[in-house]
DNA sequence: GTTCTAATGCAAATAATTTGCATTAGCTAT
DNA sequence: ATAGCTAATGCAAATTATTTGCATTAGAAC
C-alpha cells in the first residue's frame, strides 16, 4: 500500500482507514475497471473483513472526491469503478470476454466546442466507449 | 397508430399485439429516450391496462429485433429506450434538467478504423454521450 | 489517553429488472 | 368465422444492485 494514498485521502479531508486505503489501492493497481462486488470479494479472499455496504459507501465517497470514477457499461450487470487519473479516458470493451481496455487518446478534437457554439450548451464532458471483439474473441465471434 | 408499425413487427416475425404496437409507437413519437416506467405510466394514464413486466419484456424483444435501442445514461436511475432509426445517434444530456437531445452527427471520423488497426480488435460500434448544461440550466448551474 | 466525528457493520429497505407458470389473444390454415 | 397452436401477457414472487437507519467503533486532533 503505497504511501501517497494516505496523502491523497488526507488532502481531501478523508480519514485514512484500512478499508478506504485498500479499495483505493486496488483500483489504482487494476488495469481495468472493477465492480463493487469484485472489490468486496477480493478483500474477503485476503481476509480483510469488510461489509458490502462499506464498499459501496467508500466508492461513493471516493467518487465524490474525484479520486475514483464510476462507469456504467451497456449491458454490464452493475457499475464499474476505476482510479481517476486526471487524464480523461475512454474504454474499449470486448463483447466476447468483457475485457475492458482504457484508452487515453480522445478522437473528439474540438467537437465539444463546436457543439457548444451550435447549441449554446455549457459542455461539461463526455463519455465514449467503443465496443468490439478482441483478437482472441474475434476468432470465435461468429461461431457459437 | 400508423400502420407501418404492424408491418415492421410482422417483418420480424413478431405478433402485432396492442401493447407491442403501442410501445413502439410511443417510442417512435418521442423526441427523447424514455424509461420503462414512463412508458408504463403513460399507458396506464391512457387506460391501457398493461403489466410492468410486459413492458420490460416487450422492450427486450424490440431491442433484440433492433427496432429499439437501450441506453444506460450515467447516473440515471435505470435504462432508457429509444426508437432505433438506422442512423447511429449520440446524446447531449443536460446535467441540470436531465433533458436529452439526440445528435446525428458523429465526430469519430475514421477513428474506429485506426483503432482497429492499432489493436487488432474487430470494432462493432461505439457509444458517445456528451454532458453539459442547457441554455436554461446554465444560468442557474452555479447558484444552488 | 480523551474526545469528537466520520467510518463501519448489520440488517432491513428500495429500485430496477427478471422469471415461472397459468391464461389469453394473434396468426394460420381450414 | 372457427379451431388449433404458440407466442404474448398477467400476476406474483425472485433476483440483483444499491441504499439507508441506527448502534458501534476506530481515526485524528488535542
Amino acid at each position: 500500500m503505497s504511501d501517497n494514498i494516505s496523502e491523497e485521502l488526507k488532502k481531501r479531508g478523508l480519514k485514512n482507514t484500512k478499508h478506504r486505503a485498500e479499495i483505493l489501492d486496488m483500483l489504482k493497481r487494476s488495469d481495468q475497471p472493477v465492480s463493487a462486488e469484485q472489490l468486496f470479494k477480493d478483500m474477503l479472499d485476503r481476509n480483510i473483513n469488510v461489509n458490502f455496504s462499506t464498499v459501496y459507501r467508500t466508492l461513493d465517497t471516493l467518487c465524490e472526491k474525484d479520486l475514483v470514477s464510476k462507469l456504467t457499461i451497456e449491458s454490464e450487470g452493475g457499475a464499474l469503478y476505476e482510479f481517476n487519473s486526471t487524464m480523461h479516458k475512454h474504454h474499449l470493451i470486448c463483447l466476447g470476454c468483457r475485457k475492458i481496455i482504457s484508452l487515453d487518446y480522445c478522437p473528439l478534437g474540438n467537437y465539444e466546442q463546436t457543439l457548444a457554439e451550435k447549441t449554446d450548451y455549457l459542455i461539461a464532458g463526455h463519455k465514449l466507449d467503443i465496443y468490439g471483439y478482441c483478437p482472441e474473441c474475434r476468432k470465435t465471434a461468429h461461431e457459437g
